[in-house]
DNA sequence: AAGTGGTCTAGACCACCGG
DNA sequence: CGGTGGTCTAGACCACTTT
């Protein structure tokens, strides 16, 4: 990342960068028109026809224009905040923030992550079968101690060198998991073509030495430095969908995020 | 965290736990209603008066019974939505989601965190000057290298041992810190009480073996693991308001947080 | 004083889900 | 089919910020 120093800019008063711009509206397409006008702004800052710091123009205005009502076009206004990519002030106006937002923290897998990077990840399934649930994948999982549940070790690699020990815990009526298609695709991936839509997680991210066992898995010196993450991801009704135990390379990887503050 | 087997929790078809729910607005109140309504709501759920899975009643008939309009109502659950508390479902109703959310990963400060916790912290201000800013913290702050910006070096205690050394870097013109202050709050409550508001932060969390000095500072063997953070935050227009590179005790802690996957 | 976003109303029609 | 949330309209008044 390099250092960018900005010159203050500032749109001349009166005068704003969206009254350039073409913004086109189908009122015969299915897509609300809320959501068409704001892939068009989001499109349009990040292809920087909207320059940070540039002003939008008043809701009003922007409603006329486009004949759409207010509360509509505040509407798409409103997921773009959320989104952390617009500033509104009351008095002043809407504005296209400064620092570049990436994503926010994100349920996703490290298979995303790493595949998004470019890195092409492997993964090997060390076991995948069904045991009896122990008393702390029981708690974990919100079911019966003894209930079913899939047990699935994993090994990640990716450039051939190992990242990431994944143990992870599902009920097991959930799915099949297949391991060829475990081996070819990340488990999250799996879970939302199952039909699951994930809404929560609790998620808990730490350090410790390296086993003998993790180190000859991954590749490290017995008592190396790994970064521990413990997750129980639950789906929109509650149930708890996955329970995970994964330890990293921390030489190899880090978790890096956005975080926005809701105001 | 002890496991809870769930009693499938069911509404009788019809009735809504909401009915008999005493909801009170006040309109001379300069707090907006649907600010009030959602209060409300929330500590309904939180008390358990709107168990887990209840429907809330549908939106009409809460209108009515609020005498508010139902885009005011709609509002108000839409703010519990995001927070995680609610799922709206088309067709069938609002419910209250089952699994208990705690909080959303914030831009809290570690001392935030450990207080909540009822873990009294110490901290210890271990240097506090302004410097001029070498280039790597010059990238982070995107100020020009050279450029005057306060350094600060911590190490925080609870129950008298310490957890982390934390090491700040903010740009020297932004505001004040009296070393007495730092002691006796967090560096973010400073920040926010200094007028400054916080938009968004780009993180990233590792693991690594403690330094011969870390390991001193906090109490552990040399090469231990250490949980690391490294964090740049940004106020509303963009400035880099702070960054910090910290490392924490990870037999002594890790960090916890709840995720809302956003549909 | 003028202009901005923040809140609120009282309707309307549509899409989806369940029985 | 009836009931639900999802979208949308055309206004209104208020609170805040800047000039």
């Amino acid at each position: 990342m390099s250092p960018v120093h900005r010159t203050p800019q500032r749109t001349a008063p009166g005068d704003h960068a969206l009254s350039s711009l073409p913004l086109l509206l189908d009122r015969t397409s299915p897509v609300p028109l809320y959501h068409q006008l704001a892939r068009q702004l989001e499109s349009a800052i990040e292809q920087g026809a909207l320059a940070p710091g540039n002003l939008l123009g008043n809701e009003v205005d922007l409603s006329v224009r486009l004949g759409l009502s207010r509360p509509t076009v505040r509407q798409a206004i409103r997921s773009l905040v959320d989104k952390g990519l617009l500033v509104r002030r009351r008095g002043v106006g809407t504005q296209v923030v400064h620092s570049k937002v990436r994503r926010p923290l994100e349920l996703s897998s490290l298979y995303d992550d790493l595949e998004a990077a470019g890195q092409r990840p492997t993964t090997r399934v060390l076991r995948n079968e069904r045991i009896p649930a122990a008393a702390d994948v029981a708690a974990a999982l919100a079911v019966p101690e003894g209930a079913e549940v899939t047990v699935l070790e994993r090994l990640r690699r990716t450039r051939g060198r190992p990242v990431a020990f994944l143990c992870n815990y599902l009920p097991a009526p959930l799915l099949e998991l297949p391991t060829e298609r475990l081996e070819s695709t990340g488990l999250y991936r799996m879970l939302r073509s199952a039909g699951l839509t994930l809404h929560s997680a609790r998620q808990s991210v730490g350090a410790r030495g390296a086993t003998a066992g993790e180190a000859a898995l991954l590749d490290e010196a017995e008592g190396a430095a790994l970064l521990t993450m413990e997750r129980t991801a639950y789906d929109d009704t509650g149930r708890a969908v996955e329970y995970g135990s994964h330890v990293y390379r921390a030489s190899h990887y880090a978790f890096e995020f956005q975080l926005l503050v809701r105001p």
